[in-house]
DNA sequence: TATACTTGTGGTCAAATAAACCATAAGTGA
DNA sequence: TCACTTATGGTTTATTTGACCACAAGTATA
């Protein structure tokens, strides 16, 4: 088993831990700011790659399971725990990585960008946002990742509300539909949208409004974190 | 990089062939039967847990892509190819594994059981296939895997018209419904059914008929392979 | 201050769909 | 012939959808 060099998160120490050496996790991290969707990259500062852009991600240690792993790695890149985080799948085509056969497990996760600074990873030189209109070139699969996960994420907004793990605690029903817009690239109607979410009974009406708008303000509104979980569970259906 | 014994289809033959050492495939296969839902275990025939049951699977070759890997072991497990088969995701607890650390990726297929013969794999002793609700305690986290891709098959098909891969070629409206009834544990309106199926135009109605049953015979239908596929891409909403 | 403009919010109406249920057809077996 | 079973094709009512309208409530500008 391969010995590879990791930096402590705290102390920044060189410590020497054992991880698997033929799989890894990568990390597909959507965000949304100001009607676009986007998603995180991050400059290789180190290796062959070096310069390069590609996906968050790292090796498995030996002793902690996979979904750990993924946890441990977004927390490392994004200083955020406790976010919203679900394994896509294996991508494990043999020739996939130039140095050898490697198959990674592909993660997505959904942040609120509210709560994120932005901050280069260890080994990463920049991290930074891209609209997904703009996502460039990226190292080894990394781009068919990226688009495998757009395609899930697609589905997936239909069926459970996970949507909502990408907008700020607040919001207005007008932003809810422009993140669905975004996503699934279609046009909706403001008034059906807003019958159609209310009758869910997902969203709970608070006593607040927009501020520094230019308009009538609109009122925020938040999640039934119960309802939320019944939905999520019992799967819902949101076409359009 | 390990390199395992492998019996070859054609020959019988001893060869060699390297494999990756920490990641194995492992198979979950649906099957139809007399209303029931059935999988396909395995008795292992070798190694510490000779005796027990499990699900079919394998090592992944180096020069194979994991997909062409699930491929191979459900055609050498099963003895049929282009078959419906699916990667369902990675399960990775450390010590899902007791000899080590290994990562296994799941599969599922449906399978129509009137194209297959029962046959025990190379390293298995028996195989058999077991109803849903009668499935033993197996080895590993296999229980953990098979309870995950029933939970994935009710979703599945309710979102593409997969169920179908499990039926005969030609069947009736009744054993349609049956197949959804028991994947998804529920009782449905042979009525409704009818017409909410029809009406997508999936199945074309045959110039054939049930034969030897004691009653009215019902009419066969076989699916629009065109249809079918475009309603696979574009996904379906099958809601009871 | 009046007016235009923008977005929010609450409706209407017709068409499509779903759920529950009924009636008859077409066959079997006694 | 009759009783029985399943197939098949309705009907009826409630619910949901989609398209569209009208006014409310604010801002920006003349």
């Amino acid at each position: 088993m391969k010995v590879k060099k990791i930096i402590d998160k705290e102390s920044g120490k060189v410590i020497e831990r054992s991880v698997m050496n033929s799989i890894t996790i990568d990390c597909v991290i959507f965000g949304f700011d100001k009607g676009s969707l986007e998603v995180l990259l991050v400059q290789h500062g180190e290796g062959i790659r070096k310069g390069e852009w590609g996906l968050p991600g790292g090796w498995i240690r030996e002793s902690e399971s996979v979904d750990n792993a993924a946890h441990r790695l977004l927390a490392e890149l994004t200083g955020l725990d406790s976010i919203y985080l679900e394994q896509l799948k294996a991508f494990g085509e043999p020739d996939r990585f130039p140095l050898g056969r490697v198959i990674t497990i592909g993660y997505f996760a959904l942040i609120k960008k509210e709560d994120y600074d932005v901050r280069a990873g260890f080994t990463a030189s920049d991290a930074k946002w891209y609209k997904i209109a703009d996502i460039p070139k990226l190292i080894y699969d990394h781009n068919d990742i990226l688009d495998y996960s757009l395609e899930h994420l697609r589905n997936r907004v239909r069926q459970a509300p996970v949507g909502f793990n990408l907008l700020p605690e607040k919001f207005t029903l007008f932003e809810l539909m422009k993140l669905y817009e975004e996503i699934l690239g279609v046009e909706m109607d403001k008034s059906n949208f807003r019958r159609k979410i209310l009758r869910m009974k997902l969203l709970v009406e608070l006593d607040e409004k927009q501020k520094d708008v230019s308009h009538r303000a609109a009122k925020l509104y938040e999640f039934d974190q119960k309802i939320y979980e019944k939905l999520t569970k019992k799967g819902f259906n949101f076409e359009f």
